[in-house]
DNA sequence: GCTGCACCATGACGCACGTCAATCAACGGG
DNA sequence: CCCGTTGATTGACGTGCGTCATGGTGCAGC
């Protein structure tokens, strides 16, 4: 039968290619990403160029800071390469993933207005790269530009939603239940078909980072992911996670 | 010593004045609620009276429903008199509340996109009055008035913080601190100072409610509001509640 | 390969809180 | 002013999960 297959439960070997390294991002990469955002998909390349200019890219390897909770916000960002984690850090001092972020998603003094100062960290999973424009532009295009306005008014407004459906789900589901939405929604935004393998989640997520974003303890979510694993329905080890059989994680979602 | 006082925890009468009756929503009230949003403020009367042309106000009465969950979502509503009640049915079939709005406060198809039915329901608590606009219209108002487009991007972008805020709080809080935190926020918006008697919250709003808003249950609600109302932190009684030492339960927010 | 360090897994324990159930009190209608 | 209804209170009980503690395992660096 050829090489011996490794059965599921015991590959525990990281199965994530080696991450992106410190870069730089050149103008057509810059370009590129502003002309997939869905905020700008109406605008014409001249258009593009300007706000282009108006922005500037910065890079960042593995663990860099690219701000933290507590300092001034003035800047709008957008992931252009990478992984981008938010955390904030509970009254207690423990710091908690709230989001992890792809490229072309949207961050840091978010509305426009908002807080004077940032109320979360962000800082780079991999290497990576974002662009950024101070507020002060970023309302001078949306006045420019009415179209883009309603564009990331619509964004703000499902993120919302989102977050009030979150808000409902929290407190009665269980631990379980919070766990298979969070890992679902990775799934959906970073993972990666490998076949029989499953959907591997595209980012070195340890359990203290699912913790935070199931809103609960390492403890916790080891357990229950221990459980599934016994059960074929992901697989994980160190850092990484694969989903095996989305359908009953789906039906985990419902009731524990 | 004239009448004699009545002693904390002794006066468990309603307090609640008698509430609005049904009415219409004659132009002047539209007028003034609209050029006390904050949305329009920048606007002169004229750009507000076409605005006006473009919605419709009704008025309900206590307990009449708005609108149900589910059912498809066109209008964006804006509270002009009264107290207005989102709440969401559980999968389990249990209906929470989420929010009592206050006048000027927007609800409805949110962001002008969102979804396309109505996840939430809203009903009158007392009589009260709303103006709508469908969603072209105020997406149209939106594209001329970009300033207007601003300020509720700054709006929406400020709920989604405070969504956020909730989020992280919400798992880790016990009872006690999400009920402060409810009460402390239904204070600020619906409070009204009664001196001796405390920060009245004006709102018929009955334990099953809190229990909604701080996402528990009406047994836990009514043990710690029980305790406090021994303590002389706040008084309450059958759907009514109001706060006698604000500073205590800013506290209980932090530490329960 | 060996070794050290994070990270992960699993067990034991306690408590906060959801649930079920019984009693009590406030408001409204006659 | 009395009485029925609805909502509030309090008690008893079970359990999910957070916490502390211990041992196991993948990965990097030499």
């Amino acid at each position: 039968m050829g090489a011996p297959a490794v059965s599921p439960g015991q590959r525990r070997r990281i199965p994530l290619r080696e991450v992106t390294l410190p870069h730089v991002c050149p103008r057509p990469v810059r370009m590129y990403v502003l002309a997939r955002s869905p905020y700008f998909s109406d605008l014409g390349d001249d258009d593009l160029g300007r706000i282009d200019e108006r922005m500037q890219a910065t890079s960042w390897r593995e663990g860099d800071s690219l701000y933290r909770a507590g300092e001034p916000a003035g800047h709008l960002y957008i992931v252009a390469e990478g992984r981008v984690k938010l955390s904030q850090v509970t009254p207690s001092g423990v710091e908690t993933v709230a989001d992890v972020l792809a490229p072309g998603e949207l961050f840091g003094a978010m509305g426009t207005l908002g807080e004077p100062f940032h109320l979360q960290s962000a800082s780079a999973m991999v290497g990576s790269c974002a662009l950024r424009i101070d507020q002060e532009s970023f309302r001078a295009v949306l006045r420019e530009h009415p179209t883009v306005a309603l564009r990331v008014l619509d964004d703000v407004a499902a993120r919302l939603t989102r977050a009030h459906t979150d808000i409902g789900g929290q407190s009665t589901d269980t631990v379980a239940q919070r766990v298979a939405t969070a890992l679902l929604r990775l799934a959906d935004k970073l993972g990666e078909d490998r076949g029989a393998d499953g959907i591997l989640i595209e980012v070195p997520l340890a359990r203290t980072d699912l913790a935070g974003l199931a809103r609960s303890t390492p403890e916790s979510v080891s357990r229950v992911m221990s459980r599934w694993r016994r059960e074929g329905v992901i697989d994980s080890g160190r850092r990484w996670t694969a989903i095996k059989d989305r359908d009953r994680l789906e039906a985990m979602k419902g009731a524990a």
